[in-house]
DNA sequence: CGGATCATTAACCATATGGTTAACAATACC
DNA sequence: GGTATTGTTAACCATATGGTTAATGATCCG
């Protein structure tokens, strides 16, 4: 996977980020707000999220304008559905398996 | 979140055990096999998947059978098909944003 | 120009992560 | 008992991660 979103989204706090930005862009210091660590842990965990592809960035006067990219995070979310497809198999495994056991 | 199911699936390893372990419950050497690491990184990495509730362990003779616990994993899941949703109202707040420039 | 604002970079630190080889543990088999 | 099989633990190493404070960049505004 050349864009790991996972890795993007295995940090609460960057997780945090991008359900602030799912309404929509918004300057960094807004999409940020409320994690309560300091300007430059927020940076990186930016630059992260950045370099994975989860998110782009912006820049218009001095304020960073930060964009959500549902195509990467569509990467991950379609993983996830996929195996949870696989997971409904493996209940009917189960199933079969109690069948085979039969009734108590 | 307690169980942090995007923690293990932060790393490819992982992945691919999860991948491997949805056709049902395995061996550790047979769901784990093929990814061309050491015995000890693969021990490790089953160790991140039971810590964080992705598989369960059953020892049984000298075979370990791991399995994957569907609930942690779909906490991930839901969590990516609520941002999924966010992200249609997004493409929504975007087409607006079109609309009301104007056509060009 | 000078100060406030928005955000990054630099330098540093502690701990986590991911890998290795070598040794150990426990069970199975002859 | 001796050896093969399955898998973990121990010790070690390099690099990554996540945080800090202090300094820097860049823009806006009076």
């Amino acid at each position: 996977m050349v864009n790991d979103p996972f890795k993007a989204l295995s940090h609460p706090i960057r997780r945090g980020i991008v359900e602030q930005l799912a309404a929509g862009p918004a300057p960094v210091g807004e999409a940020t707000a409320g994690f309560g660590v300091s300007k430059p842990a927020i940076s990186k965990h930016l630059k992260v999220l950045e370099e994975t592809g989860v998110v782009t960035r912006v820049v218009e006067g001095r304020t960073h304008w930060v964009s959500l990219e549902p195509e990467v995070l569509g990467e991950a979310a379609d993983w996830m559905e996929r195996q949870r497809a696989l997971w409904g198999r493996l209940f009917d495994v189960v199933d079969e398996y109690l069948k085979e056991e039969g009734p108590k």
